[in-house]
DNA sequence: CGTGGTTTTGAGCCCGTTCAAGTATCGTGG
DNA sequence: CCACGATACTTGAACGGGCTCAAAACCACG
């Protein structure tokens, strides 16, 4: 996808702010690039129940259809810039490059295998487990060097909770468990540092 | 996709039993499309809890990637015929038939959805929310009027819980509830029929 | 009619939630 | 730069939804 990448680069920039959300105007559907930050996806249900479907870090695409009934929303997690291609737009662009079409299925595809992963950790993982393996998930999107000094979360206890489908206070608790056995050390609540990769893979589950 | 769906029909079909466990020899991936019977795509972790992620009915798609390091796993669940197409068969047919990569798209894009609805289920429903929303998912399958006679389902209790994520036991008590609170009737345990869909989907929370 | 697998039902337990209080952290204005 | 309030995080105690274990009922095959 680097050329549709590296397109996106050239395009203009919409910026956001934390706890923004990212609608989709007009459009019936936008397909958007995160250029830099986080972005979170979530659905919900009608009494407020949340469920965080997944993040997008930079580089990463994700869809908004714009059909409000309990569709998916996507909110900024940190300072966001992205880049939207609106469906005609898409439409035009797929007819310029006949390489584009081949790999944004490629992203859909890996995409479809993540969420699937996700479907597993929900369905048949304990909360501990949930846990090392949101850490696990978390830190491979970022060089293995940074991992050694220590990543930066930049989401909240309850938005890890969100995605993991269980409560802040369970959250926390686990991370304090791992903490004790010095699996990871954590400073200033959102710095974490993995002490023990292999035991922290061995409580993921996997 | 009706051309590619076309074009499965006029090719050789593969038949499974039931229990029959879909490979995907020699090749490194392959799309299957289901043309009768029902098929279930299950993900498992090293101590054997299984989680099936999805259900595919005849004329929908699935991608099966041959790197058996804990990737999905597609099994028959009834007798099914499938047609294969492998990774270059593929290529070429695009190359043929430009729209066909388009409709794959789409179909991919409705697979995340599906996923991310799935997501919610798993990590925010209660065990008869779960239930409820299985029954309307799959009743949705079939034409409504069928819906009204009773419909079969072709899973176990066992393997409705590995897809909601719940143990047999607590599938089999969230059907009697719902029986009893004459939302739905249970005949020979296979046959379903909806008597109040309203209530029902009350009962689904979604 | 017996046998094996599936489903239902019951009783007790445990993991994760709920409720509640206390502590740390951050942003803001004095 | 510090004091303050708001938000986020941690910790504790008790509850309960769904699990585990166990047994009975049901059904599909020979």
């Amino acid at each position: 996808v680097h050329d549709i990448v590296s397109l996106a680069r050239t395009r203009r920039l919409i910026r956001f702010d934390r706890r923004q959300v990212i609608r989709n105007e007009g459009a019936p559907s936008s397909l958007f690039n995160v250029i830099s930050g986080v972005v979170k996806l979530y659905r919900s249900l009608s009494d407020g129940r949340t469920q965080i479907v997944g993040f997008r870090f930079p580089g990463e695409f994700f869809v908004i259809t714009d059909s409000d009934g309990h569709s998916t929303t996507a909110e900024a997690l940190t300072f966001v810039e992205v880049c939207k291609f609106s469906h005609s737009r898409l439409k035009r662009l797929t007819l310029q490059f006949s390489q584009t079409q081949a790999k944004l299925l490629d992203v859909s595809y890996r995409q479809l295998a993540t969420a699937e992963e996700q479907i597993l950790l929900l369905g048949r993982k304990t909360a501990s487990e949930k846990v090392a393996s949101f850490l696990l998930f978390y830190g491979q999107k970022f060089d293995p060097e940074r991992t050694e000094w220590g990543l930066q979360l930049p989401m909240t206890r309850a938005e890890i909770a969100d995605f993991l489908g269980l409560t802040t206070e369970t959250v926390s608790r686990a991370l304090t468990a791992l903490a004790r056995e010095k699996i990871i050390a954590v400073s200033l609540s959102h710095t974490i540092r993995f002490l023990n990769v292999d035991l922290l893979r061995r409580a993921a589950g996997s």
